[in-house]
DNA sequence: TCAGTTGTCCGTAAAATATGAACTATGGAA
DNA sequence: TTCCATAGTTCATATTTTACGGACAACTGA
């Protein structure tokens, strides 16, 4: 029985939703692959994500976040070979959602560099408050 | 056996991430309640929801969408007599990721007025591409 | 043809979500 | 008080979504 591979989907700019964005990206693994391909200037293929997030990820999971990101419209995958080249749609995403990408970017940047210096605080501990 | 009414948790600014306002905001009802929220002057009860969204969705759920919000940090909800006051926390938010509310609700609206008024296509429709 | 590499597909287990029914909490009327 | 109506929560369960191991597909180079 052959299970034949299926085409890659990729939605046309106007089928993009913001719901899709924002659920594609509201995933730890998913924004900090989606970051560190942004911030790349070429394409790029999904194994080299192993080394930006935690390695101990399995690649069924790791192929199934980019097939996220790829069907909410974040990136555009292209098969090269053995490999599969990714590349964002931001552009695009920039043209039909002007500053959206480039908030959450930075939103996650700040947040970023929060864990790595953690901000003195003011009360003993950041806890949430129940009232 | 009486079954206590819990605390309503809200996380302290220092707590919230982007993840947990991403995912909040991926769901059509709970964007649509705090884009409501957002546009208005004063605190609001749930129940003023039912109209903004589809008026056929179950109180139980509603209350299941608000508190989502009220844990990701995107609104403060507060008792007042039988009703429940729900503000937005924007203005602690816009201090600690400054931009990124504002871009999601500019988002937000274009994708409504697409939806009222929908752009004539150059391409017969707006499909997904398999390659 | 064979082996190595990259990534996908599928089945199942685990987690998240939706919702009806019962309940809490409150306020007002009888 | 007691009773009733209103607003929202909690719980149990059904449905949906997600994670991931293992088998496989697609390609490359030897």
């Amino acid at each position: 029985m052959l299970r034949a591979m299926k085409p890659l989907i990729h939605p046309s700019i106007d089928t993009i939703t913001v719901e899709g964005i924002l659920h594609a990206l509201s995933d730890p693994v998913r924004v900090a692959i989606y970051a560190d391909m942004a911030g790349a200037g070429c394409a790029q293929t999904c194994s080299t994500f192993l080394q930006v997030v935690d390695r101990s990820i399995p690649k069924s999971t790791l192929s199934q976040h980019f097939r996220t990101l790829r069907e909410a419209g974040l990136i555009r995958s292209e098969r090269q070979g053995v490999e599969m080249l990714n590349t964002t749609r931001c552009g695009e995403i920039e043209q039909r959602f002007p500053g959206l990408l480039p908030a959450i970017m930075h939103a996650h940047r700040v947040q970023l560099a929060e864990k790595v210096r953690p901000a003195r605080r003011s009360a003993p501990a950041g806890k949430a408050r129940a009232d």
